[in-house]
DNA sequence: TGTACATCAGTGAACGCGCGTTCACTGATGTAC
DNA sequence: TGTACATCAGTGAACGCGCGTTCACTGATGTAC
């Protein structure tokens, strides 16, 4: 049954993009690993020919999470509707409805915060460089720029978790909107 | 062994007072019954004849820290502060540091979000009510207030969830401030 | 290029463990008369 | 007020289950000559 290095890769490859989308939409700690071997096609024995442990996919989830993020923010900034353009797609129906594609930093966010040392840190170089990526948008000095950044992305973090907390559509629409029209250039 | 009813009473008390505490410190999911009946001096036999289950108790303990959060904000907000006082105890290192004691909207915000019915029923009531809160003092017309206390709220639950998350004191210390600041009347 | 052997990706069963929940039991409290 | 009985808060062991992890095995791939 061995695979060629090339399908073996892809494997793995697979294992973490499942792993990212389950681990955003059901909670770390409530997806199991035979979940995400499930998922990418798999019976649960062969996690550890590619993983050292559960601690290590999450990590290399978490990266591939937070770049995911990164790219999305950064097509849109890079098109014609700039910063509100990002903003907008942070802060739509769609992203909210769909947290296993979206921010991991809402989706996974109790569970990072109290995670171990290596998983704070990979959360903290994800979120310096999210923040980095709109400052470098802002038209200030690179201080103004990083704190303007700050602040964006803590309305933005905040609204997203409180419009997926919320089970009232039109109040979780509102704080979207709301957040969307603050954070407007 | 049987307890008259004002000492069952008080340990009923006793155990949602501790799963609210440990719930927000560790998760609800990471949290065992026996964990929450032992810090309330309790063997884990006898939970079941105070909650009919592990939802039970974690509906009442969200209450309870909602309400406490509220009680907290509210006599910030009616002291010579204000609004400024209120913001400032919610955005301190103090708060971002002793979880167990703070908001449960941003230490449970992923597993309430994905929680039963209840559960975000209950949060949903208790971030509307802790909205309210901030409304009534803000001096515009009740839905122009009530816009400007989603965003408040949206920034603070933000940039607490970032300051959390982030393992580099000084980033985590510059969220809270530039909130602060962003959020000054 | 062919051949013989070593490697290892993937399978499926098994492991030990901790969890939520149940249960028989104890003995102090509550109730009926 | 006293007495006899019913109730039930709390204990500690047990339950079934799902989890992360391990393991023996298979057979295709990789390597050495």
């Amino acid at each position: 049954m061995r695979k060629s290095r090339q399908e073996a890769a892809e494997t793995r490859q697979r294992i973490v993009e499942s792993a990212s989308v389950r681990f955003r939409e059901n909670g770390i700690d409530a997806t199991a690993l035979a979940d995400l071997m499930a998922q990418a096609g798999l019976s649960h024995g062969g996690f550890y020919k590619h993983f050292a442990s559960k601690e290590q996919v999450v990590l290399e989830s978490l990266e591939l999470a937070s770049n995911a993020l990164r790219d999305g923010m950064s097509t849109a900034l890079e098109g014609k509707g700039g910063i509100n353009a990002a903003v907008a797609a942070y802060l739509s129906a769609e992203h909210r409805d769909n947290p296993g594609g979206g921010c991991p930093f809402v989706a996974l966010s109790g569970e990072l915060a109290r995670g171990s040392e290596e998983v704070r840190h990979a959360a903290t170089e994800g979120i310096e460089r999210l923040i980095a990526m709109f400052a470098s948008e802002i038209d200030a000095p690179p201080a103004a720029a990083k704190k303007r950044a700050l602040l964006m992305v803590s309305t933005m973090i905040g609204a997203l978790s409180l419009a997926r907390m919320v089970d009232d559509a039109t109040l979780s629409d509102t704080i979207l909107r709301e957040a969307r029209k603050a954070l407007a250039q």
